[in-house]
DNA sequence: AGGCAACGATGCACGACGTGCAGCGAATAT
DNA sequence: ATATTCGCTGCACGTCGTGCATCGTTGCCT
């Protein structure tokens, strides 16, 4: 155990730098050739030989080459509902998932690349989105975990939190699919990715209020 | 090329029924293979063999055997578009919907039972329930399209339709899931299972218009 | 009826996937 | 300095999914 802090906020420790640093190597390369091959004609050994580690490596970091790429998605999910907690509690429910989605672009629009192209594969291949609905409908239920608590009601037998939080992230995953089919959209400075996105979802929430409000 | 009728409407013919037997076979006894071990125990040759085919005829039906599982998901979420886009053009949008699903649950209602013990397992198993949100990501296009022509608006560049196609979908599937969760609701009559599956529909729709009118 | 074309079922081969297991070597704790 | 933890690696093995050639049945045509 290290005896200096406590393991969140520790220093990472040699062991585990190289860890990530492999993951990183290996996710990223995952990336990489399948934005040039497709992920159907891209092998996991293709994959090991590119991050120079072994087959079986590849296996001790991630279950498949699509878990490698949904990675970003994983990640980034889990960060909205992360920021969605901190939202104050009196803020109306649609608001706190907007500014909180918008959080975690501010957060992660520096990395920005890596991630853009990874999501747009995400968007195009059949395999990926299929991979990536499993993915939201595990967070699905984290966030109705989170609104639960915010209305303070009974976490079972609830109606309310499940289907609002599955709305407010079929609204997202939407608005961001929008977002991204734009053909210019890429590499902007950080204000002008905010703002293009969040227009996106403003828009996409404006349809789902229009669709319940005008049958 | 039948001498008698149109394709469509046309008596099968034994090649085609033979087919569909052995189809139905291999779907049957992944079911039920599946409900007895799990579907992570379940190998294709177990399913081939309790089948009575080969294993490559497994894979001429169904290309996993997720897939064999899926295809009620699959076919009843087909039905539900179609029967969707024959409902009155000035019913409101989600009544149409609604309506539409309750004429699914009218019509497989006789076949009940093993479509019931393919919905728990989705339900239930993880990889199932990723493979169902797959399905249902395919459907929201589907969905979406048939939403442009009721409102006879530009399919291309419409937020609205598809927006409105994800949230019913969604807003179904938790309907769904709830009253599949209910510990009695089986083999009742006829009338029961709707009325049943009614009250969830009502009651998950009336969650998002809350969520939206309360925020 | 008889022969020909269409088509589903089958077996075979092969590459890829994913996991359990054991050994090695570097990082870390004592 | 020594013991221990832990990530990386190679190996073996069962399973998956597909292309291909073949066989037998069904359906169509004259």
């Amino acid at each position: 155990m290290n005896a200096t802090d406590d393991p969140a906020t520790a220093a990472p420790g040699l062991r585990e730098r190289k860890k990530l640093a492999t993951r990183e190597a290996v996710r990223a390369a995952t990336v990489r050739l399948t934005e040039q091959h497709g992920i159907g004609d891209v092998t996991v050994e293709m994959i090991a030989r590119a991050a120079d580690v072994s087959v079986r490596t590849f296996f001790n970091h991630f279950p498949s080459k699509e878990e490698a790429v949904l990675d970003v998605v994983r990640t980034r999910a889990a960060v909205l509902i992360e920021e969605f907690r901190r939202r104050p509690p009196e803020e109306p429910l649609l608001d706190a998932v907007r500014e909180a989605a918008l959080t975690v672009i501010d957060r992660d629009d520096a990395l920005g690349r890596v991630h853009l192209v990874a999501l747009r594969l995400v968007r195009d291949t059949p395999t990926l989105r299929a991979h990536e609905m499993a993915v939201l409908a595990e967070q699905e239920a984290a966030l109705a975990g989170a609104i639960t608590v915010r209305l303070g009601v009974d976490p079972a037998s609830d109606t309310r939190s499940v289907v609002a939080a599955a709305a407010a992230l079929s609204t997202l995953r939407i608005a961001l699919d929008r977002w991204l089919a734009r053909p210019d959209g890429d590499l902007r400075g950080t204000g002008a990715v905010r703002s293009g996105l969040a227009a996106e979802i403003d828009d996409a929430f404006a349809a789902l209020v229009h669709m319940v409000e005008r049958p």
